[in-house]
DNA sequence: CCCGTGATTTAT
DNA sequence: TAAATCACGGGG
């Protein structure tokens, strides 16, 4: 492999806080997939705070508990994967303490190794921008599904976080912006827990402006 | 802009 | 049991 090994995957406590520092501190940060003999991996460049109970737009807003959302109340690290729209998964990180079911959905991916299988994976994307500019998207390319919902991504060799920094990127090269299709959730639909890598070329449309804290 | 697609949730 | 919903993506 081409790594150096040095690199550090996450640990508990990066993903035991809460949930809008897990999420600006995962930008810069590299998600991997291990399927079926081959290492996907990407640096996630767009990310989305859900607050949990209080949290119209979240899946467990006033408390909920169902079959779907179950994994959200697990303890950080573990990863909330749900199927959406009749065909598409999208993956969450789990944040916060024990008993609060907080998460962040990863939006984008900058496509980093193995973009031949991803492109294989998703013949729809013409170019490498259309691997991962998208929650959808970037599940496909990296071979997650359901099946890996509920995975420690602390402990599991199929799915976890390296750490590529140990500081958030600085403030002014984050953009910030609301969160993308959840009009229906009144006001928590125009709040700022949408994060991006300004600039960059794989965060999905329509990209949060920058220079916003 | 519209529409597929089907599991999950929510209303009867 | 039935109806509505949906943290999306692709094509026109």
């Amino acid at each position: 492999m081409p790594e150096s090994g040095a690199t550090e995957r996450a640990d508990r406590s990066f993903f035991n806080r809460d949930p809008v520092v897990v999420a600006r501190r995962l930008l810069g940060q590299r998600l991997v997939r291990r399927y079926r003999g081959i290492r996907t991996s990407g640096i996630i460049v767009e990310t989305e705070a859900y607050l949990g109970v209080a949290d119209r737009a979240a899946h467990t807003y006033g408390g909920r508990h169902t079959r779907r959302n179950r994994s959200m109340w697990n303890i950080g690290g573990h990863a909330y994967v749900y199927f959406v729209y009749g065909m598409h998964c999208c993956m969450n990180v789990v944040a916060g303490r024990a008993e609060q079911p907080v998460a962040v959905l990863l939006r984008a991916l900058q496509p980093e190794q193995r973009m031949d299988t991803m492109h294989r994976r998703r013949s729809a994307a013409r170019r490498d921008v259309d691997l991962c500019s998208g929650p959808g998207k970037l599940c496909q390319a990296m071979a997650i599904d359901r099946r890996l919902d509920g995975v420690d991504m602390v402990s599991d060799n199929r799915l976890f976080v390296e750490l590529l920094r140990r500081r958030q990127l600085p403030t002014r090269t984050i953009a910030v912006g609301p969160r993308v299709g959840v009009d229906y959730a009144g006001e928590w639909a125009q709040e700022p827990l949408r994060f991006a890598i300004a600039g960059n070329a794989h965060v999905s449309r329509p990209r949060p402006e920058a220079g916003n804290s």
